[in-house]
DNA sequence: TTTT
DNA sequence: TTTT
């Protein structure tokens, strides 16, 4: 696939619905949300605070649309990565209506779970047992983490090379990073 | 102004016709763009080439309107950073519709032309009376280069009475947020 | 100011210290951070679950370096847009060394604290007062709602004598670029 | 491939010099380039125009860094996405030393030629066959033969005053910037 | 409706 | 319809 042009959209949002999943005759699934993103200032002549929400229709495709039906819900905050797709259709009296869409699918979708399991609050002297669960629902299965991009599985094959051992993602998936870690500056 | 979220488009494409340019009461411009981004792929089943273009509607305000009204032109490349908008309006009919368009607007939004007006190659020697016109119409005024990212200047549009001297950002020589600047247009 | 190209750096992940801040004589802060993004995958060769993590050095001017401060502590999950940007200087051997840094400073600087106080969650049955405080460090002022995108205001900061009324950007009732805003900090 | 966070670069600029190409004993390709992006302003204390540019390394991989060692050159307008990198590395005395790169590679990584064969100019009158070849360099393949246009724009910036005539361009496509500054690698 |  |  070849593309002339770039036809990129990026959202932080939160849903506005729990997410209509449903499937195409060949299984694969389809995911449709809504986000917000929204806008707040002070008007200068009234003095008020205003705000203005935006709502995005977005459209996940294959796995993303999985890991979506399965770990997002209402409210939930995500990172979005798509692209603009607009779409004619007929209304009932036969007129044409265009419904333009953020679509997430293949190698440029993109789809991550924003707020986890809170992370932080160390430097605040919070202890972990205090925190409780975050932004997103409960999975059906325990298993895995769902934090993820699912495009770039090629990458695997880039580094093949690479073998130190990982232990096992948390099921509130964890940041998976070790912050004691050799920051290296 | 704050915002939760983030709302952000991101075209690279091709204008598929001259700007459209009105100006608001106010006497502050607002262009219409549309702009196609496509892809191209090969038909698995058929072998067959295949290309599907999307067409984005762009609406700029402000001074990039103006920009885009004097240089912009049908065919014309462009780089266009804005957010997303949908507009609800009602027919002839009184139905509802919906426009989602590309908003480019004060801060974050970008506007610039891609291509230049062909030249450079002076360090190849080359005479610029040879050089044709490029990616961009003609001006109306001769003078400076229009390849410029302009949402700051934007803002002297939006409070042209602020002449204060502005001091340096910081320490480092950096470029200052700059509104006062007069150049190019 | 004016720009010939883009210079554009996006990040989603998590600090892996506090912040640092620092104030410049002028009185204007900054902040370094460092953001963890990590990518994850199954070895094909091993079958092992392989990770690395790649650190970044971020650097926050202003108003935004301020909220840094405020709010964000180690574990943070943050939003961040910046440009790229490589120091020279000289290690103690009067050798050239050179450190890339993302820039989080004026128009096009954005700073988004993610998953907030805990949202979502209410489709799976949890009661609020179950949901704890999340992501952010405690606010010294306990006021107002730290998720934003400060760039505007950091415009405050460059400039705190424009004190000038600004008219409306245009009539639809869109949010003024208002560096005059008061909210939240 | 999953990922915890984003870790995204877009750049649109300039090469600062011709590809460098280097094959793996895999023989996949690797190519290094290095791009401009550049901003300038007034400065408020002494009226003169400034410049400032940012030189990135960018390497690509793949199939990508074929295409970037066909037809990118120096002087050639491209538009980057990819992600951010930091190689550590020891020098002769054998300290550690840091490389930040812009890494294109997979399905994340994108690398778009612009300029391309010139578009715009038909509303201005002006006839295509007057058009010179443009931003990319020669195929080694007859095949797709890029054409047309390039962009001085900075040099006009920087002195939009200056109407000397310029040379003809060349097939590889001149710089607008001056390369013989200093790049900082 | 652009561009290749 | 979300979130703050």
């Amino acid at each position: 696939m070849a593309s002339r042009g770039v036809n990129k959209v990026i959202l932080v949002g939160n849903l506005g619905n729990d997410p209509e999943i449903r499937y195409m005759p060949s299984g694969s699934a389809v995911a449709n949300i809504t986000i917000a993103t929204s806008e707040s200032w002070r008007d200068k002549a009234t003095g008020e605070q205003r705000e203005k929400t935006e709502w995005h229709r977005v459209a996940l495709f294959g796995k993303l649309a999985e890991v979506a039906g399965e770990y997002l819900r209402k409210g939930s905050q995500v990172y979005i990565e798509g692209q603009l797709q607009t779409r004619k259709w007929q209304n009932q009296q036969g007129q044409d209506q265009y419904t333009t869409e953020v679509v997430v699918q293949g190698f440029n979708g993109v789809m991550q779970m924003l707020g986890g399991r809170q992370g932080g609050g160390q430097g605040q002297g919070m202890g972990q047992q205090q925190q409780q669960q975050g932004n997103w629902g409960k999975p059906q299965q325990p298993a895995a983490a769902p934090q993820q991009n699912f495009a770039p599985q090629q990458q695997q094959q880039q580094a093949p090379q690479q073998q130190a051992p990982q232990q096992p993602q948390q099921q509130y998936n964890e940041p998976p990073m070790d912050f004691d870690d050799d920051i290296p500056f």
